[in-house]
DNA sequence: GTAAAAAAACCGTCTGGACGGTATGTCTTG
DNA sequence: CAAGACATACCGTCCAGACGGTTTTTTTAC
């Protein structure tokens, strides 16, 4: 029992835990069958009291949606931070982070699931896109070739084969067409070396 | 008022004209927004003139993939046949006949936007794994490389940044995206010449 | 410090509407 | 007149959100 002898009420940690929720039930049945009375069983507490903390069930996706994003942006800048090299750096880590994922770890999957979840409302669409414009204004003078253009084509494909566990999903495809692509690179001055560090 | 005078019944134009509008719903809706009343609506049928043809919502969308996948299918075979370059065959034809769809163009904008709808849910991503697979197994002998793997992925992320309207989209991004793979693919017999080529 | 007051956190129930699906017609066509 | 093509009316269910109450926490007042 967790309601054992001391109620620390912790309404932030309940916040957490209802997005958790959601994002679970998201990843195992799909968006379109997200109800709030799910999440709030799931969560262990009534419809009520997750109204309360999110007044709509919009409200509760865009603030997984916020979460993500914000998830994602923060990888990525962890990237790039120690990154000296120049050419594509905010594509290459882009195509990181989605590499570096790991669908085995239920907590990686379920962030990475949001994201395509979410995309195939084009009201979260835009919110991804106007993100995705931002960091690209950002890095404008680093990110604007072809070859950037291609290595970010080529991570949200490989973030949709993940996802959809195509054929080429998997970390034995998965390595092999990041092996490609770092080969490709070394003759352009790519280097896709940090994208296989994990943590700093 | 269409139904003035004359009426030809012709069964065949109405489930047709059915499946074209549910498609047309999704693409602006979401899949999760689509209700057999809208769809019976826009039709300028009833819903039960809908459900006449279409035992259930589930059968309409099914309907509507079957149909999707069976066009992307005729569109492969249509680039395969005339080419005389065995290398990733498949997988060429496959980045050719997505980065040739005009987005300009309703009917083709339709059904690409479809699949991502549909890959949204499991179990039409399951279906759509399943027609890839078999392709696949049909062309193992020449599909089975990492630039093979690397074209279908770039593939997948043009369509979904296409769909989305993201920065990537759009027909410089492409040609930018088309032109390098190409110069890539020059120097490892890969040409994508026939990309460009719409009709015969 | 402590009691009163206010606010926030949370619960359980209810409802109005939407939506998928059915049942029963009517009309057209062959 | 038989069968398919469609319309109309209706049912059962599900679900988002509203509402009113109860408990816990924080603030205020003394």
């Amino acid at each position: 029992m967790l309601t054992s002898h001391q109620r620390k009420n912790d309404p932030e940690a309940l916040r957490a835990r209802l997005l958790d929720c959601a994002a679970s039930l998201i990843t195992e049945e799909g968006l379109p069958a997200l109800t709030l009375d799910k999440v709030a069983r799931l969560a262990g507490v009534s419809k009520g009291g997750l109204l309360h903390h999110f007044a709509s069930k919009q409200a509760l996706i865009d603030g997984l949606f916020a979460q993500v994003v914000a998830w994602f942006n923060g990888r990525v800048d962890a990237l790039i931070a120690p990154d000296r090299n120049a050419s594509a750096r905010f594509s290459r880590a882009y195509l990181a982070v989605i590499a570096a994922i790991d669908m085995d770890e239920p907590e990686q999957r379920r962030l990475a699931v949001l994201i395509l979840m979410l995309s195939s409302d084009p009201h979260h669409c835009a919110r991804w896109n106007a993100w995705v414009e931002a960091r690209l204004e950002r890095h404008r003078s680093t990110d604007r070739s072809p070859l950037a253009r291609t290595l970010r084509l080529a991570a949200d494909g490989l973030w949709l084969s993940e996802l959809g566990g195509g054929p080429d999903s998997g970390l034995e495809a998965r390595s092999q067409v990041l092996g490609f692509l770092e080969s490709l690179g070394s003759g352009t001055a790519l280097s896709l070396a940090t994208a296989k560090a994990g943590e700093p």
